[in-house]
RNA sequence: GCGGACGUGGCGGAAUGGUAGACGCCGGGGACUUAAAAUCCCCUGAUCCUCGAUCGUGCGGGUUCGAGUCCCGCCGUCCGCACCA
């Protein structure tokens, strides 16, 4: 084999990017040291599923850390920056359908190849650290988790009705529903009656809705997310006492009891009980209930669909009123999963029983106005539901809205027929998952002794390897062997559990899990201490709800029963944007790759036979769009460190990057160019450029404070505008200081270039240098330029030394000009100064 | 419907209420070269143009000596939630 010497004047990834790679792997670079005293920095992304290959995504999310990551390291800190692989879920067992492969293999396969490709952009991670939730030593541990959790009382098994996804042939939790159907498979979600297990979130909504508030470094979008998602709202839950024929009395919920005088009528849900009893005799009943059910659940279906209602005859009293009747109907729009399954219909302020009760004539009264002059004034436009004093209402009159609920809630508790209530949005998180690709659920069922814990000391309950996926449904269910098992309690046969945990539970503890290792447990609850809380998260805005959710829950739970100290897992959260690229449309109407497309003369054409190319909009890389770009194929052709550089360059990091190859070529120039720069460091050159200095220092400054805010854009401007002046500044002491500094600056962005340039000075590791230290007196500017403003408009600049008085830059701009022509002799009224900034004249 | 974010050159984007357009990409001109690549220098918001001037941050108002930034009202784009009582 033949090599080819490099050109000293260039830079050679090829070569250098896997040299330095395997030093850091050698010398255990970033190995995060427990034991340390340093200040310590938990620097965490996302964990990625291993489906086959790093998307541009990943790239993005792991560059972003990485920097972060290398820069605290280069500041003194002890940084863990690990890395592993959340690796059970649906892809791997539809491989294992499609192509005949298992999915252990098919998943194991995917991690060493995508560990090579993140090794290969060279990311400072603490490998040792790695794990893989589909091992046994890691669901093992979170097996005996889920059985702490049982033993608390935070883990339930009931019959309920829950999401079952027809393709996947899975429940799903209700996070994974969207527009009704299954978040995987996009097939419609199907309701079915299962007896399944679930996580008591709810027993944590109070405080997870607290706790919200304390995530101050957390987006206030997410934040927001959440808390719509807990869906917090405080009524009162009364009951409505009935009239013959009807025996029972209906519950109902309302956040609005202020405007109780205001109800006539009773809305009740399909399926509630008395609509389901009315049924039974009349098939008028039974048919309106069936045609509710047909009715879709999709945005656009629920948005034009009509309130429809049943009149079932029967009638309520209302409890302020002994002579007032109110009708019951069955209504559409009436869940039964939320509050009580009936509601109170108050036309005059709730649109929505306004547009019923319009369409079936039933009354619509104010009882809430601007003010009690206003008690008649006509609803004409629709229900109102703006603030005001209750009207119509007999004893609330005259009371706010929200002295009136008070009242009604009061009254209601002293009355014995109601009281006040919260309801939430949030509801349990049902775990159950009919796959093999998951974690066992640790129990057993006898028919002796019921639903069994399987004992600590035998997990983990390891998965059979022997399994067939030709038939759908669950594999372990139709195991010969592997659900046989004796009852732990009295030894008869009994079967194991054959449903596994759904993924997100794995995703919900891994960052406690990389603080520390022990053998025989979790997790080590002082390593935990130490590390945790995450100091930075990073990850997609899509995990905003479900993971963030599910990881502050068991953190919570985990806290609860007393494992762990730590209560919110992640101190501070960022979510990046994505990659995106231009889509191409193809004479045939198909979409085109960008390999697939050519510039010629301006206009796009296919590269074989050069026909017209439409351009589609600039969207995320998708496969099935075909604008992806694989991120090896760029690490091949530019490096491992342009690679990185683009990601961080021009897009804030929260919003989406577009990827261009003249933007990935622009990059791959700049490394040469810095390349070429560094090259020029002589170590003995004499002289001293004080600008050059100052420029130096405040470069440092200004991107340090960038990296830390994550502000990347901003700190590579910082590097192309420091790379600038020293270009452009005389051989000098000062220029070789700020070479030597500038290689410092880009160390954690293009850390191989930076190494190679780094021993080619003839210094150890970069990775181990520490940042450079800036000078805080040459951090302010000696000399200013202020702004000469005539009226609010800019007429001149001066250049003065800074601190300069206030009267002395009057006298200045009175000088100029340019000043004096822009007044034209008019008389000067006020003049306001901002020293080192602005003097505005006001004529 | 509810909630939120955003709107700045050809493009990605800078800008503690104080010189709008930093930095990068694209484009144009030039130098070097037999030539090209690479590299370097200059120009590059619009209009009128010699200096210079006028206009300019989605639209309309307002606060202020001064507004891309703050307030009010529109328009548009994107995101989240949604018969939630």
């Amino acid at each position: 084999m033949t090599t080819v010497p490099p050109e000293p004047s260039r830079f050679d990834p090829a070569a250098a990017d896997p040299r330095w790679q395997r030093v850091w792997d050698e010398r255990q670079s970033f190995r995060a040291d427990d034991a340390s005293n340093k200040p310590r920095s938990y620097v965490l992304e996302m964990f990625p599923y291993p489906s086959g290959r790093i998307h541009i995504g990943h790239v993005r999310n792991y560059t972003m850390g990485d920097v972060l990551a290398r820069t605290k390291r280069m500041q003194g800190h002890e940084v863990l920056h690990p890395m592993g692989w959340d690796a059970f879920g649906m892809p791997a067992e539809n491989a294992a359908m499609e192509q005949g492969v298992h999915p252990g293999g098919w998943t194991r396969a995917n991690i060493a190849t995508m560990k090579a490709q993140l090794k290969r952009l060279g990311f400072a991670l603490d490998w040792s650290r790695e794990l893989a939730t589909c091992e046994p030593d890691y669901y093992g541990h979170e097996q005996a988790l889920f059985l702490d959790l049982y033993a608390a009382g935070l883990v339930t098994r009931k019959e309920s009705a829950v999401n079952w996804d027809p393709v996947d042939m899975t429940v799903l939790a209700n996070e994974q529903v969207i527009d009704g159907r299954g978040w995987r498979s996009g097939a419609l979600v199907e309701k079915r009656k299962l007896s399944q297990w679930f996580l008591k979130i709810t027993d944590f909504a109070e405080e997870l809705l607290e706790g919200l508030d304390s995530l101050d470094k957390w987006p206030e979008k997410v934040r927001l997310m959440q808390e719509n998602w807990i869906g917090k709202s405080q009524g009162v839950e009364f009951a409505f006492a009935p009239l013959a024929p009807l025996e029972t009395p209906i519950e109902v919920y309302s956040t609005r009891p202020d405007t109780i005088f205001g109800a006539s009528f009773v809305a009740i849900a399909a399926d509630h009980p008395i609509a389901q009893e009315l049924a039974r005799t009349s098939p008028e009943a039974a048919a309106f209930i069936a045609q509710c059910k047909r009715g879709g659940t999709t945005a656009a279906e629920l948005e034009t669909a009509e309130k429809l209602g049943f009149d079932t005859g029967f009638e309520v009293l209302h409890p302020f009123d002994s002579e007032c009747t109110l009708p019951v109907y069955i209504a559409n729009f009436v869940l039964m999963e939320y509050g009580t399954g009936a509601v109170m219909g108050v036309p005059g302020h709730d649109q929505r029983d306004f547009d019923f009760a319009s369409k079936y004539g039933l009354k619509i009264t104010r009882v809430v106005a601007p003010s009690l002059a206003e008690a008649d004034k006509p609803l004409a436009d629709g229900a109102d539901s703006g603030d005001g004093v209750c009207v119509n209402s007999r004893f609330l009159d005259g009371m706010t809205v929200e002295a009136a609920t008070a009242e009604v809630i009061a009254r209601a508790e002293r009355e014995g027929w109601g009281k006040g209530k919260t309801v939430w949005r949030l509801r349990d998180w049902g775990v159950s998952r009919q796959r093999y690709w998951g974690t066992p659920i640790p129990f057993i069922h006898c028919d002796t002794c019921g639903v069994v814990p399987a004992p600590k000391d035998q997990l983990p309950v390891v998965l059979p390897e022997d399994v067939d996926f030709k038939t759908p449904g669950n594999p372990l269910e139709r195991h010969p062997s592997w659900k046989h098992v004796a009852c732990p309690d009295c030894g008869r046969a009994a079967v194991r559990e054959t449903d596994t945990l759904d993924t997100f539970v794995n995703s919900s503890w891994y960052f406690l899990r990389f603080a520390s290792q022990p053998v025989g447990q979790p997790f080590d609850r002082a390593a935990i201490a130490k590390w945790l809380p995450v100091e930075q998260y990073i990850g997609g805005i899509e995990h905003a709800i479900l993971h963030l959710l599910y990881a502050r829950f068991w953190t919570r739970a985990l806290n609860r029963i007393g494992l762990i100290d730590v209560k919110e897992p992640f101190a501070s959260l960022f979510t990046q944007g994505m990659v995106t690229h231009m889509t191409y449309v193809g004479p045939d109407g198909k979409w085109l790759a960008p390999a697939e497309v050519k510039d010629k003369l301006g206009s796009i054409v296919t590269v074989k036979g050069e026909l017209p190319v439409k351009l589609g909009r600039i969207e995320k890389m998708s496969k099935s769009k075909k604008n992806t770009v694989d991120p090896d194929d760029i690490i091949v052709k530019h490096g491992a460190d342009t690679v990185r550089w683009f990601m961080l360059s021009d897009s804030p990091p929260e919003r989406d990057l577009p990827w261009s190859e003249a933007g990935i070529e622009g990059c791959a120039r700049f490394v040469q160019r810095l390349w070429r720069l560094f090259g020029q460091f002589d170590a003995g050159a004499t002289g001293e450029d004080k600008a050059l200095d100052r420029k130096r220092d405040q470069s440092v400054a200004a991107a340090a404070d960038d990296i830390a805010a994550l502000g990347f854009n901003k700190a590579v401007a910082r590097v192309y505008e420091l790379t600038s002046a020293i270009e452009k500044a005389a051989p000098s002491a000062s220029r070789s200081v700020a070479i030597r500094t500038l290689l410092l600056l880009v160390a954690p962005m293009m850390p191989h270039l930076a190494e190679e340039a780094w021993a080619s000075m003839g210094e150890g590791l970069i990775a181990d240098a520490a940042w450079p230290t800036v000078d805080p007196a040459l951090l302010v500017e000696d000399e200013v330029t202020v702004a000469v403003q005539v009226k609010g408009k800019l007429r001149d600049t001066l250049t003065v030394p800074k601190g300069t008085p206030r009267e002395e830059l009057e006298a200045l701009a009175l000088a100029s000009d340019k000043v004096q022509r822009a007044l034209a002799g008019a008389e000067i009224r006020k003049v306001i100064v901002v020293p080192d900034r602005l003097v505005n004249l006001v004529a």
